[in-house]
DNA sequence: CACTGGAAAATGCCGC
DNA sequence: GCGGCATTTTCCAGTG
């Protein structure tokens, strides 16, 4: 491997390593509203499904929801 | 390390994975069933949540949608 | 949904659920196994270590680490 | 739920929303990498390899390696 | 466009 | 009983 190739690869890696560190740190601060969340009363399962549901495009949501409660259905579970 | 002892780690080693291996056999059978399931027409996002709520107690079920409910209703999601 | 259809469904469904339960079964065993290595004084987290190399196939890792080799020596880390 | 509450759920929230949108950025920029290393001639797939090793906190690694080459000696597989 | 593999999220266990 | 860690599951991007 040339000198060149390997100072672009070092290049590469450094990069990846600085913005991963930033995303670790993006984790410990989201993981940290969820425990002042909870201190505040909140359930974490119940907040976390909120999340999910809003991040889901709405017609995703429904479609998804429809499907489940016809199989629930179909098993006898309604 | 005794030889008694060597002896007993491989053991306890051999144990967990053949355990290990059945394990991993049984996750591939069932991997293998949501691929029937939905070559035969099944969603298998909405089939994983169905078989998630009825490992669900029945009343964790509910405190959970009641509370995720309450949530929506607080964000102006209904 | 048709008769059949649901009678497909819940066949899928308790498959899974059934192949589920042997899984849960396993890992309960494999946690005693744990367990027992324990108290007969091996660190359990040393265990797990050794299984999980173990368990690499090895001609898999040998594969990329010639490419793993020279690039960490164009990084300086040999 | 009062609307106390309300709003202190919604800021949570909120902010879990920001981070998380922040985080998907950070994601992105970092595939945008691996493709230029890609396109620079280095496989993506060593290169994640290489991050992953780096990323092992090395001290805590070799605090385990005494008790596992002591237990990979008893297995035989020095 | 389905599959594979790898990253991220979530769950559950063990320790204190 | 809670917090941290490890495993497991889910999701998603890359690949053929």
């Amino acid at each position: 491997m040339t000198t060149i190739a390997a100072d672009q690869l070092r290049q590469f890696v450094e990069q990846i390593e600085r913005l991963e560190e930033e995303k670790t740190e993006l984790a410990a601060q989201i993981r940290d509203i969820y425990l002042h969340a909870k201190s505040s009363g909140f359930d974490a399962k119940a907040l976390r499904q909120i999340i999910r549901i809003r991040k889901m495009d709405q017609h995703e949501v429904d479609e998804l929801d429809s499907l489940v409660d016809l199989y629930k259905q179909a098993l006898g579970m309604l």
